[in-house]
RNA sequence: GCCUGGGUAGUAUAGCCAGGUCUAGUAUCGGCGGCUGUCGCCCGCCGGACCCGGGUUCAAAUCCCGGCCCAGGCGCCA
């Protein structure tokens, strides 16, 4: 077959570009085969377009092409692109020649168009079908401008990008839900996050950030946990809670900005109307909400951390992105900072959107003797935490930072309820393949 | 870890509670045929399924027990 030289894209197929002639490559989403006049629907990177196919006008060599056909396959077509009232889309591709490059099986496990609902089960087993839909993939094409909108952001405040181990010889905040992985002829860990070693680093770079996955081995069953999810996490030298708060409000900002500008097709495919929030976001302190519960007739013993139906009922109250500040001092991990005014309450913050935690973070202890303390106070062994405890006398500046769930960031943003649709392959506690 | 619900063609479902009329219905899908404007094309014909094992019963997709698998909720967390 012969190539006309230009690539044309699905996107390039409207009025705008009648008369262009070139080459197309992708994959057939669909047939309508009416006949002597055969409609094919071409999907790419760039979304779908229509060919048209007159049988009587195609080569011998392309009609046997054109037998091949099934839906998936990879095909190249050469043709122009013609503006059609008849098409709804107001052009279509006029098809001179076809050649199917890769055929695909039939009939398929999955209905990549969509006219068969799929269970989660199913999606997930041949996920790579899933994936083709363009609503689907748009998701991932919207995580892939908030991972850049984030970079770009805490970079141009100075945050410097880090990578730290994955495997690790310790617990970082307590025993449990640690996977285990066998390190030549010791055990070891996968890393449940970067906390200790982030704060260490702010020792080096003042302000470091760090986007990777990490492991929790929770027995959760949930549709907002998964056991290795992506975790955008930042800690900044001579900062306290509420300096860190600033950030992660505007990071939130800057990326629903960017998403919005760069992703508005996505946007559209998913049917979600997203709006840039205010700033300030609403900071309501754990005795505030406490009493709104109480409000509701919810009492609550000071203390504990929140149960999902709590949390649930201050979603239904508090719409769209707020913080709940100074939590109690005990229901936070060891490094997070007391208050000077009062050791109880804590210099913490978790970032909501309406019910789901999206991150949680705060000033961190900066003095070893009190970071000791607090280990110990919390059950641990400080000799366990040797190397890190050193770090605190060669230096240390006040810090603080957070974490933000990155999956989870990016339900909020296209409207998914189940977090297995914002990561690709998702391992759960039932799930390892694909 | 605890609790709840579920498993019927490739996919998604009806049927199950109240066992027989289920030779298991429907949609999509696949095969064949037809169709020159479809756009979730349409029309006709054909094809394909009761998770596994045991039990109850004259009779089991349906009731009971065990197993495996799945979905969801709680606690915990991002």
């Amino acid at each position: 077959m012969q190539k006309l030289e230009k690539r044309i894209f699905a996107s390039d197929v409207n009025e705008s570009n009648d008369g262009l002639a070139g080459y197309l490559l992708g994959w057939v989403h669909e047939v309508r085969d009416l006949g002597a006049l055969v409609f094919l629907i071409l999907r790419d990177i760039t979304g779908t377009c229509q060919l048209s196919l007159r049988r009587n006008e195609l080569s011998k060599e392309s009609l046997s092409e054109l037998e091949k056909i099934s839906k998936e396959s990879v095909i190249m077509v050469d043709g122009v692109v013609r503006a059609e009232p008849k098409s709804r889309l107001g052009a279509e591709v006029k098809v001179m020649s076809i050649k199917v490059l890769s055929k695909s099986v039939e009939p398929l496990p999955y209905d990549v168009v969509g006219k068969v609902k799929a269970s989660m089960n199913t999606r997930l087993e041949y996920r790579i079908l899933d994936l083709r839909r363009p609503e689907h993939r748009a998701i991932f094409l919207i995580g892939d401008t908030v991972l850049n909108a984030c970079r770009e952001y805490l970079r141009s405040l100075g945050f410097v990008e880090v990578r730290t181990p994955r495997i690790i010889a310790t617990a970082t905040e307590g025993g449990a839900s640690l996977f285990e992985v066998k390190y030549f002829d010791k055990i070891a860990y996968l890393a449940q996050s970067p906390q200790l070693y982030k704060e260490e680093l702010v020792t080096i770079f003042e302000r470091v950030f760090e986007i990777g996955p990490f492991f929790r081995a929770e027995e959760s069953h949930t549709r907002r946990h998964i056991s290795e999810f992506t975790s955008i996490d930042i800690e900044a030298a001579f900062s306290n809670y509420e300096d860190v708060m600033d950030i992660l409000e505007g990071l939130i900002v800057h990326v629903i900005m960017k998403v919005l500008f760069e992703r508005k097709r996505e946007l559209e495919l998913l049917n979600v109307n997203l709006k840039v929030p205010r700033r300030p976001f609403l900071r309501i302190t754990y005795d505030e909400a406490l009493r709104e519960l109480e409000s509701i007739g919810i009492k609550k013993k000071w203390g504990e951390d929140f149960t999902t139906e709590e949390l649930r009922q201050l979603g239904r109250k508090h719409l769209g992105f707020y913080f709940i500040t100074h939590f109690p001092t005990d229901s936070k991990p060891f490094y997070i900072k007391p208050c000077e005014s009062n050791e109880l309450l804590s210099e913490s913050f978790d970032l909501m959107y309406q019910w789901l935690e999206l991150s949680s973070g705060g000033t961190r202890i900066s003095d070893r003797a009190l970071l000791e303390r607090r280990i110990r106070e919390k059950g641990l062994n400080p000799s366990a935490f040797n190397y890190h405890l050193k770090v605190y006398d060669y230096g240390m500046p006040q810090h603080a930072g957070w974490g933000l769930g990155f999956e989870r960031l990016l339900m909020v943003l296209t409207r998914k309820t189940n977090i297995r649709e914002t990561i690709l392959f998702p391992r759960d506690k039932f799930r390892l393949m694909p």
